[in-house]
Parts: structure tokens; sequence; C-alpha cells
DNA sequence: GGGAAAAGGTCAGATG
DNA sequence: CATCTGACCTTTTCCC
């Protein structure tokens, strides 16, 4: 139905850049796209009357230019998939950079039709979209939902019209042991679950966040029964419904962790991973060597050193004559040391002037010392996993037996190179930097051809997503996709932490840091993702809110300067793996563990790392003083990361994130949203 | 202020 | 013939 479109030689070159909606020579920038002038009346109309929009062909219906019919709703959603909005409005003659930007992009387009678009397949096939496609699930047509990409993403959807949304049901097929596996929408059968853990759905103990939707989860939970996966959702007519408890309701239906979010506190704090994956045996937690380094302290100022170590019994006072020299404070760090290590007695004072030393602790778990051995300390070499054997004879831990255990410094070091290697590296993996500046500009190329392609791809409103998802299933602009595979890194993350350092009761994003600042590059403004993909500057600002923009603009800039600022300490691996094990133990915990002791153990630590430190500059407590710098602001910018990831809405839009154990980790980071986060575009 | 460009309106034509 | 599309036109906006 409708009228004729005009026919346009295919040899006569327009002078303006293709509709990215349909792909028919444009008519310049509408609603903030460059589309033809059929596109641009149909999203004028449609502005009005999106809302009676239904598809009838499952979503599959193709927009291409000259058909005669089209769905309304597919077609509405690729216009705001590519970015049209009223907000988007231009209006008035063109800028001499819009212009000069049009003509560029049609050469560069018309020079590189080809090889954009094997280039393009190759790049989302191997950084942007890693899930590739999904099982399909018997009695299902498959239809396509436009991806952040601008490609088409399949999901599934059966006979009657409901949704499986088997995107969102893979958790971690890369984790050896996952705590939950999705397998052909059934849980994996593991101890806990033959012991009836996580699988019992008592509405009682749903989280705060669904505790509205009681009746909806009711109604989910008797559908579901066992795990609930079987359930999918019947479309919901009527659109208020729909934009408000639907999309709750269906993004819970299609997490394959519902059932875990009905586990009780007692049971999230006995987490399988914290009880049965575990290998590392000797250490806890937990305690960090952090020193404030007063800046602002004129170079000719005298300053104190001062320590409270080992809990109000250290007292050290040493005299600096140049506090922003790291040659002086190291040089007094060392004779603070030195004077620690001597002196058996330990006093406290506190001097906020200078700097700050707060001990170092360790704590030990006696109680995964199963096999007794003679040596306090061994590595069994026949056990590609290291294993710390400590003498669980000695019940009796006292600061001595600690002293004996860190005796040997090279042996602690290369325990914990093996752990590193045996739990971080088959993780996070470890890349040259040429690897690293190699995929580095992959990615950027990728991202400049998308955005030729099809434009900013800029975040829908929230109302908009929300009603496209609930009556579609589109996860039109990638934002699950991105949230959830964040979200399922974030655990893959913390697993190989727990396994470098058990019994950790919350979660030390600088330890992550230290996994991943090589990956960031200040100058071409990316770096690797929690997701360990590369994200670059616009990716990794596109989630917040447009209110939001310039504060994490600002955040980014100052996450990604830290960053340059640790490769320029130039660590060695050995060192890494030292300093992240510092982190690990990092004391301010509301739970302390075995203070004593474990600052002793974390005292060991530090020693260590001066250690290796001493092995290669003349001068150790130099470089020390910059890490120990770097690790302070490093917790700052934690705060910054952690602000961000907030405001991303992750508990809304990532099912991961009702993974108990990602609960217990970030709860109070996620699930405390205020009600005014909530109403914005709700 | 002229002119370029986009928004919005109009209506001929296509279609069921 | 009712409905809808899309080409074309007018109005508005704003760059130069």
């Amino acid at each position: 139905m409708g009228r004729k479109r005009k026919q346009v030689d295919p040899g006569v070159a327009s002078n303006l850049p293709p509709c990215r909606v349909c792909g028919a020579p444009g008519s310049g920038l509408h609603y903030g796209v460059n589309t033809c002038e059929a596109c641009k009346g149909f999203f004028h109309r449609s502005l009005k009357i999106w809302t009676q929009y239904k598809c009838d062909m499952t979503g599959q219906c193709p927009v291409e230019p000259g058909r005669s019919k089209l769905c309304h709703l597919c077609r509405y959603n690729r216009c705001l998939a590519v970015g049209m909005a009223k907000e988007a409005i231009k209006t008035g003659r063109y800028t001499s950079t819009k212009r000069t930007k049009d003509i560029l992009e049609i050469r560069q387009l018309q020079e590189k039709q080809t090889l954009s678009a094997v280039s393009l397949d190759r790049h989302i096939s191997e950084h942007l979209s890693p899930t590739g496609t999904f099982s399909t699930i018997d009695n299902e047509q498959s239809f396509s939902s436009v991806s952040q990409t601008g490609m088409f993403t399949p999901v599934s959807r059966n006979t009657s019209g409901q949704f499986s949304l088997e995107s969102m049901l893979k958790f971690n097929p890369e984790l050896s042991e996952p705590l939950i596996h999705h397998d052909q929408l059934r849980l994996k059968e593991t101890p806990s679950l033959r012991e009836g853990r996580f699988v019992e759905a008592n509405t009682d103990k749903i989280p705060h966040d669904c505790a509205t939707n009681n009746q909806i989860q009711k109604t989910h939970l008797d559908s579901s029964p066992g795990h609930g996966l079987e359930s999918l959702l019947s479309l919901e007519e009527d659109t208020e419904l729909l934009q408000g408890q639907q999309l709750q309701q269906q993004l819970l239906s299609s997490s394959s962790l519902t059932p875990l979010s009905m586990t009780s506190p007692e049971e999230i704090t006995s987490l399988p991973i914290l009880e049965e994956e575990v290998s590392m045996p000797l250490i806890a937690c937990s305690s960090i060597a952090s020193v404030s380094l007063s800046s602002n302290t004129s170079p000719s100022s005298t300053g104190q050193l001062s320590g409270n170590m080992l809990e109000g019994t250290a007292s050290m006072s040493i005299s600096l004559c140049s506090p922003r020299s790291h040659e002086s404070l190291s040089d007094a760090y060392g004779m603070y040391t030195t004077t620690l290590l001597q002196s058996p007695s330990r006093t406290s004072t506190t001097s906020p002037k200078l700097a700050t030393m707060s001990p170092v602790c360790l704590a030990v778990a006696p109680s995964v010392a199963p096999s007794a051995t003679s040596s306090l300390l061994q590595i069994d070499p026949q056990d590609s996993e290291f294993v710390i054997a400590i003498d669980s004879c000695s019940t009796d831990w006292s600061i001595d037996s600690v002293s004996k255990i860190y005796k040997d410094k090279d042996l602690i070091i290369r325990t914990l190179i093996a752990a590193d290697e045996s739990s971080l590296i088959p993780v996070f993996g470890q890349m040259t930097d040429e690897e690293i500046l190699q995929q580095q500009l992959e990615h950027l190329e990728a991202c400049r051809l998308k955005r030729e392609m099809f434009g900013p791809l800029t975040k829908l409103p929230d109302h908009e997503y929300d009603y496209i998802f609930v009556t579609t299933g589109l996860d039109t602009d990638d934002r699950q996709k991105l949230l959830n595979d964040m979200g399922e890194c974030l655990e893959k993350m913390i697993r190989a932490m727990v396994k470098f350092c058990k019994a950790i009761p919350d979660s030390r994003q600088e330890f992550y840091i230290f996994i991943t600042y090589k990956c960031v590059d200040y100058e071409k403004k990316i770096l690797r993702g929690f997701d360990l993909q590369w994200k670059c500057e616009n990716e990794l600002l596109k989630l917040p809110s447009a209110a939001d923009a310039r504060i994490h603009a600002e955040t980014l800039d100052g996450y990604l300067k830290f960053c340059q600022s640790l490769r320029s300490l130039n660590l060695s691996y050995n060192e890494l793996v030292v300093i992240r094990a510092l982190i690990a133990m990092a004391p301010d915990r509301d739970k302390p563990v075995n203070s004593a002791l474990a600052r002793e153990i974390h005292w060991q630590l530090t020693l260590c790392l001066i250690h290796l430190l001493s092995q290669r500059y003349p001068n150790p407590f130099s470089v020390f003083a910059r890490i120990m710098d770097r690790l302070t602001e490093a917790r700052t910018q934690t705060e910054g990361v952690i602000y961000f990831l907030k405001k991303m809405k992750m508990d809304k839009y990532s099912h991961v994130m009702y993974n108990p154990l990602l609960k217990e980790m970030f709860g109070g980071i996620f699930f405390n949203n205020d009600e005014d986060d909530w109403g914005e575009n709700v």
C-alpha cells in the first residue's frame, strides 16, 4: 500500500548519505539521522501512534526499500535503533563541518562498500557479538532483533508468541565449574542442588527488588516447578501493564537465575563457590598497606611518617626533608621498616600529616590445611595447581609461626605466582604489549566502521526501550547484552579472585584494576571492560543517561589517566602478583579477620614486594612509595567506577544481578538505588 | 538578510 | 473506497 517510491538510477550517486533505516537514497538529516523522505514521514507519523503498532510477523519483517508491505512496529524499532528521536531534531542550515562530514562519509562508503561488509562481519564476530547465535528450542521460530551493531540478532520465540530469550539464559559457558550452568533450560545438577539448595521457590525469600511484584512472581513460580525456566511468558496486550510489571516479569522469567534469587540470606552466605571451589588453602584475609602522601606540603617542609602497625602497638616518627620526594619518603619508609623489624615492641602514634601505614595482614585458614606436614609451607610439585600446606597441628597460630612461614620470601613469591597462573591467567589471559596494541586498533577500527554504517546508535529513553522490549523482546540498544556480559564477567572475576584468595567478604575493584590496567590507553581512549571486551570511549559513555554524561566523562577520564600512571610504574609480572595479593588482603573490611596475625602476614607480603623491588632497583623504597601512592589512588578510582556502574541501572536490565554471589558482593551497590534514580524515565 | 536545511503539511497515487 | 505511503511543498530555523 502506498505511493510508489521514486526510482533512482543506481549509477547516479546521491549527494547525501543513504537512509540508515532502509538504505534508500537519503534526503537529509531527519530526527537526527540520515534518512529518506519516506522514513522521515513514517517516523513523523509514528511519533503520535507508535503505541498502536503490533507485529504480525513475529518480528521478522524486513525493512527494505521498495517493499509494499512493511511492519509498522519493526520499522519503528529500526528507526529508534539507528538513533531517530524527537530530541535529535536539528533544523536550519548545515554547518560546513557537517557538510564536509557528509561528503567524506559518502566517499568512504563508496570506497569501502565491499571492504566494509567483509571487515565488519569479521569484527562483529570477533569482538562485537561474542555470544554468537543462540540455540533454538523445539517448535520455535526465530526472529531478528536490531542489535547495537545494527545487525540482526536472533532471538527465539515459540509458536504461541512467547519469548524464551535464550540470550539471557546463557551463563558463563567458559567456566569450568559454573556456579549455575544453564544447559538446555535445566540447571546443572550439583551437590548443592541435589540437596535442595537454591531450588526451592519460596516467595518469602524474594529479593527486595522483586517484592512489589509478588503476584507476578507467584504466577511465574507456579508455572515454574523446579527451576521455573520452562515458563515462558505470554505477551500482554495492555500497554500500561506491559510497560510496568511485565518488563520486570520478562526480565526475571528470562533469567536462569530466578530460582537463585529465592535463596535465603543464610544460603547466600554459604555459597558453593566459597565452600567447594576454593583451592587456595592458605591465604585468607586482610589488611592493606596504604600510604597517604601529603601532596600539598611544601618540598622543603619537614613532616613525619608515622605508623600504627599492629593495632596501636607500633610507633614511629621519622623526619622527612622533602615529602614530595619519593627518595626521601622511601628512605624514611626504609628506616621505618627496618626499625620495626628490629624492634619487637611497637608503639603507636598517628600523624595525619604525611603518611599513614596501615598494617598489612593476612589471616591463615587452619581449616583448609588438611595435610599436616613437617614444614610450615611447601609447594606440591606434583600438582599443577599450587598447594600450600600448613602445619595443621599448629592450632596455636602465633606471629612467630607466621614469620617462619614467610621467612623464605622467594618461596612466598613463587607460591603467589603459581596461584596467579592457576587462577587469574586462565580467566583474564596474558597479552603482550604488541597484542594489546593490535587488539585496541582492531576494535577502534571496527567501531569507526560501525558508526559510519549505522550512526551513533544512541541510548533510547528508558520508557521507549521498556515498551519495545515487553512487546517484542528486542534488546533494542543492546543494553541487556552489555550489562549481562559485564555481570557474568564480574562473577568470573570474583571466582578468579576467590581462587586466588579465599574468604573475601566483599569485592575489591582495585584488584581488577591491577589485572587490566595495561590494556588501558589514555590517548586512544580505549580499555578492556569488565566483560573482557574492548571498549572505546563512546561505548563506555553510552549507557548512563544524558544528564550524567558529563560527570561520567570526567570519571572515565580520571580512570584512564590513572591506569596510564600505573603503566608508568613499569611493574614486572612478579611485582604485580604480590601487589594483587596485598590488595586482596585489604584490611578495611567490615569483619576484620584475626587482626594481629593477619596484619603480620600482610606485613610479610609487603616485605615480599620490597624484596622483589630490591632485586630491580638500587633504591626500592622509591618505587615502593610510588606503588603505595597508586594503591591509595586506586581506592578513589574504585569509588568512581562503582558510581558509574550504579548509574547504569545494572539491577534493572541485567538478570545476572539476581545471582546470589553478585548480590552478595555488589548488593549494596546495585540494589539500594533510591526511587529518584528509578523514577527518571519510568 | 540570504540561503540552506529540516520539520511539518498536503495530496496524488497505490493497494487491499 | 478507505487507508496509507511518500513525493513535494510550505514554514521554520539558523548558519554564514
